[in-house]
RNA sequence: GGCCGAGUGGCGGAAUGGCAGACGCCGGGGAUUUAAAAUCCCCUGUCCAUAACAGGGCGUGCGGGUUCGAGUCCCGCCUCGGCCA
């Protein structure tokens, strides 16, 4: 076998790793052979959610990139704990339960066994006796048993961490209350805690969805009616480690519109609560002063509004208060008057998404209360309203409106005739003047000074929020308040393939929950999923599936106490909140993971997976992250220390012209074209019929495509998201059994930068395959019956020449790696095998070195070859090859002259010469004489063996 | 609407403020071959110019600016993509 034959390389080698265990990880760094002061790389890939399709291309490219610096990194003597598993929670197994009635479990593991085939198919050095999957029973008794860590804690905001509930201090007041009044109080600061919260019910489907699941208040799979209904859920506390979350960004390498994306997504605001009094004017006094004694109530009073406002300097401009649908006082607040239309208009909303309701562009609706509450600042009594625009989930659920300042308080009152009162002015040297902003065509949203704002007046909107904060808390009717666009985890779900809360929830006689919930102890872990369950698509009722598990697995009984389990289910996230850390020990059945172990290994050096998860999987993680840090069970605050997203792959190059009905070609400037990719005549609306042409047929008019035949004709050339319905989607498979795994490999490599988002080309990885095959023949023997080296290799000393090429790719294949420039570290030994593929003698030396840097990239090949070079065992441990520095030196060199900036001419001149010598090499050229001549130098700038720049005038 | 990112040949892309287009694909020409595949060699931004050699102009989305010198830095704009609203 002569000629390189990928299939037979590949499975050869697969095979010798997976024997001799060759990727194993040590259970600690320092166990590694030479490697006392325990260097240790924690490489890591954003693990897959094993899907019925199997991989696409898009796995492989981080993976490879992952595997690459692995790699790389054994090489240069650190221990490498790179490990591969399962996020196998998920609903296609779920939905496929309920159609075939075929346990999730077993559609999974079939799933799992076809993404474990693939993976090792295409040579990655994954530990796979760290292996593991969210759905393991003995993986996700560790999760729950995080999960009970979450329950039986509460966060100390003086300390700033999380202790256990235990150590919460009950105040007097609540004590004096009695058992109930003390439990509701430890429940309401757990950092899991049990809430109403609105789902997303569908009832045509038979479930719940997430927002993202709703497009224009309906499904987004059948369009079917979606409505707001609440339900008892839990949450996670995650609201209390906001501020950490964010500050702690700062000690990350990652990208910076990562980081952004979540200080954005945490959305630090600093404003205050204020409570507006709801009652008559002559009792608002009285209730001033019993707030001036008593302070500001750590929970809102029922005679009492409480808002947010990250504007308290306009509180003497507000007109009018606004509560969201939902807020628990609506009913006490609405008068008999109005509640017919209150009513219609919650039942409105509740129907509404909040993407659909927070639309500046949409319309405002809203009603009217019949109340009215009293501004504290002025005594003022002004108008209570219900709009949607208000969120339950933010802030207080209520708002002071003002709309001088606020562009949707300003819509609002535009459309319901409600007063706008101005209270700050621009700055004078904001540009803008006070006529300009008294037109109220608009709100004036910046800051500024303050008017109409009693003794305030003339103070700055920063001063003034400050000062006005103080005195609001005096008078025990507000306080500062930093407020977060983040909001607490709805944590459960209604689904019966997640981890089950290890939680029983008491019963009375009648068998009807008391309200006390107890935490199951971590010895009666795991709980699992009970295995005789009906699957049944028609659900009629949003209550989770768990509710029709056997009695055996639902009702327990302790203590002479009846208890039902939780039924509710955990998110997919939870697993991936804390897989990263299992893997450095995965079957330890005593502890989620060794302290030891963890203090040797963590934090993960370098993770890298897709950008859709920039926020919400590395912010739960993150959250999960710093709980159990405050417990001492991780040593590091942040999980993951260096963060690469690798972009997507989009299909092939595609050109799109139309036709009508009749055949004649359209422009594509005069069709619009849908999401499924269907045109319509953009006059008419008539469809017309989309002709895919072959690149021949397409030519370039401007930056626009247009039919080769008649450039009138203008046409579609895009590369678009691979999806079945498009048909474009790239099977690695296919590309494994015709190109190999090692072509797959370094095409994706080298297609671009890895962030970068690119478009596949089935001629690139031809292209690629083409360089191996000249790799494969730098080597071996032409000779189709021979599988001896090449004649030209031989063991001898490189000329100076070919150790300056050696050495230069060594170089920058070296820092090209470092810094995850892969595409360009492929070229240079493109390059390299280009020039030693044309000299006649091709030192074994050198042959060794480049297999070594080849390895990390096409591992298969390299270590094939690296046997034919007398290569015992694998390379995967060999040293990474060294470069000399001195060995790079060339004792000339060409730069550019220029006149004026623009290049006149190129000398070639000693490397190492002085800016003197440089200067007359440039002076002496012929061509450059002759464009001075007659000419006076006015400037010289001489760059010593860079360039030369002659400025002349005349 | 806000924020982030990106616009460089026919295509993917390369370029610490110093020779734009490395490397690869596509395309063209040649060698080898009975022929083809494979392989090897050469050309390949664009316009002007030339019998040819040589030569010259233009060129990194658009408009300005900084600089001896800008794809790269600054200001304004356009288009595309992503995220959020």
């Amino acid at each position: 076998m002569s000629r390189y034959n990928p299939s037979v390389v590949e499975a050869k080698w697969q095979k010798y790793w997976e024997t001799n265990k060759t990727f194993a990880a040590p259970r600690l760094p320092s166990d590694l052979p030479n490697n006392p002061q325990g260097k240790k790389a924690y490489v890591l890939d954003m693990f897959p959610y094993p899907s019925a399709q199997g991989l696409h291309v898009g796995h492989p490219e981080g993976y490879t990139a992952t595997d690459i610096y692995s790699r790389f990194m054994r090489m240069n003597g650190y221990a490498v704990m790179h490990p591969m598993g399962w996020d196998s929670f998920g609903l296609p197994a779920e939905q496929h339960a309920k159609k075939t009635g075929v346990h999730p479990r077993i559609t999974t593991e079939k799933n799992i066994a076809n993404f474990r085939r693939q993976l090792k198919m295409l040579g990655f050095s994954y530990d796979w006796d760290r292996e593991l999957a969210t759905t393991d029973v003995e993986f996700f008794k560790w999760t729950q048993r995080i999960f009970l860590l979450l329950f039986n804690a509460w966060y100390d905001r003086d300390q700033n961490r999380a202790r256990h509930i235990d150590e919460l201090p009950i105040p007097d007041d609540v004590k004096a209350l009695g058992d109930k009044a003390v439990r509701e109080f430890v429940d309401d600061h757990r950092l899991a805690f049990q809430t109403e919260a609105p789902v997303n019910w569908c009832a045509e489907l038979g479930t719940t969805l997430a927002n993202e699941e709703i497009v224009g208040g309906v499904s987004e799979r059948g369009g079917y009616p979606v409505v707001r209904i609440p339900l008892r859920q839990w949450k996670l506390r995650i609201t209390e480690y906001a501020g950490r979350l964010e500050d702690d960004l700062e000690e990350l390498d990652w990208p910076e519109g990562v980081k952004l994306l979540q200080k954005n997504w945490i959305g630090k605001s600093v404003g205050a609560e204020v409570d507006f009094f709801m009652g008559s004017k002559e009792d608002f006094e009285a209730w001033k002063s019993s707030r001036a004694t008593s302070g500001f109530p750590r929970k809102p009073c029922e005679d009492s509004l409480r808002i947010f406002t990250t504007r308290p300097d306009t509180l003497y401009g507000a007109s009018y208060m606004v509560i969201a649908p939902e807020h628990p006082a609506v009913e006490r607040l609405t008068t008999p008057e109005q509640k017919e239309a209150v009513d219609a208009y919650r039942q409105q909303a509740a129907t509404k998404s909040e993407l659909d309701r927070t639309d500046l562009a949409k319309e405002k609706t809203g009603v009217f209360t019949g109340s009215y509450a009293i501004n504290p600042v002025n005594g003022v009594a002004i108008p209570i309203w219900i709009a949607d625009y208000v969120l339950s989930t933010y802030g207080t659920g209520a708002i002071m409106a003002v709309p001088a300042h606020d562009d949707r308080d300003f819509e609002f009152a535009r459309k319901f005739d409600l007063p706008i009162k101005l209270v700050v002015a621009p700055k004078p040297e904001s540009g803008i003047s006070l006529e300009e902003v008294q037109r109220l065509e608009t709100a004036f949203t910046e800051k500024g000074i303050a008017i109409n704002s009693g003794e305030y007046d003339g103070t700055p909107t920063e001063e003034f929020k400050t000062l006005i904060s103080e005195k609001l808390e005096k008078a025990g009717v507000g306080k500062k308040t930093i407020n977060y666009r983040l909001r607490d985890w709805l944590f459960s779900r209604q689904h019966f393939w997640g981890e089950p809360f290890p939680l029983l929830r008491e019963l009375d006689e009648n068998g009807k929950p008391t309200g006390v919930v107890i935490g199951l102890d971590p010895s009666e872990l795991p709980i699992n999923i009970p295995n005789e369950l009906v699957f049944d698509a028609a659900k009629h009722s949003p209550e989770p599936p768990l509710e029709h598990a056997p009695d055996s697995w639902l009702y327990v009984e302790r203590n002479g106490k009846k208890y039902k389990r939780e039924t509710n289910t955990m998110p997919q996230w939870a697993g991936s909140c804390w897989y990263y850390l299992r893997y450095l020990d995965p079957r330890n059945a005593n502890a989620l993971v060794d302290p030891e172990v963890e203090r040797a290994w963590a934090p993960v050096d370098l993770y890298v997976g897709g950008a859709e998860h920039a926020v919400l999987h590395l912010l739960y993680a993150r959250f999960w992250h710093k709980v159990l840090y405050d417990f001492g069970y991780v040593s590091t605050k942040e999980p993951f220390h260096r963060l690469v997203n690798q972009g997507m792959i989009l299909g092939e190059m595609e050109f799109t012209a139309f036709q009508d009905e009749s055949g004649a070609w359209i422009s594509a400037k005069d069709v619009n074209v849908d999401k499924q990719g269907c045109g319509t005549l953009k006059s008419t609306g008539a469809p017309v019929k989309s002709v895919k042409l072959a690149q021949k047929d397409v030519a370039k008019v401007g930056d626009a495509y247009a039919l080769a035949c008649d450039n009138s004709i203008s046409i579609i050339g895009r590369s678009d998201k691979m999806s079945k319905s498009r048909g474009n989607v790239i099977n690695p498979d296919d590309v494994v059994s015709q190109y190999g795994a090692d072509s797959l490999r370094l095409y994706e490599m080298f297609m671009g930068p890895l962030e970068a988002v690119k478009p596949w080309n089935m001629d690139g990885v031809n292209g690629v395959r083409g360089f191996l095959d000249k790799v494969w023949r730098m080597i071996v023997t032409a000779d189709h019956d021979s599988d001896e080296l090449s004649d030209a290799v031989q063991d001898v000393d490189p000329t100076p020449e070919q150790n300056r090429v050696l050495n230069k790719t060594i170089k920058a294949v070296t820092s090209d790696v470092k810094s995850i420039s892969f595409n360009t570290a492929i070229a240079r030994m493109m390059e390299f095998v280009n020039f030693f593929g044309r000299e006649t003698t091709r030192p074994k030396s050198a042959m060794k070195k480049f297999v070594l840097l080849l390895s990390p990239f096409a591992p298969h090949i390299a270590e094939e070859l690296w046997s034919k070079l007398g290569g015992e065992k694998s390379l995967a441990y060999e040293p990474w090859p060294t470069w000399d520095e001195d060995a790079l030196k060339e004792s000339a060199v060409v730069i550019p002259v220029q006149i004026n900036g623009k290049l006149r001419a190129r000398v070639e001149i000693p490397a190492d010469a002085d800016a003197a010598t440089t200067e007359a090499a440039a002076l002496a050229d012929p061509k450059i004489a002759a464009q001075i001549e007659g000419k006076t130098i006015v400037k010289k700038i001489v760059v010593p063996g860079k360039t030369v720049n002659l400025v002349i005038k005349g």
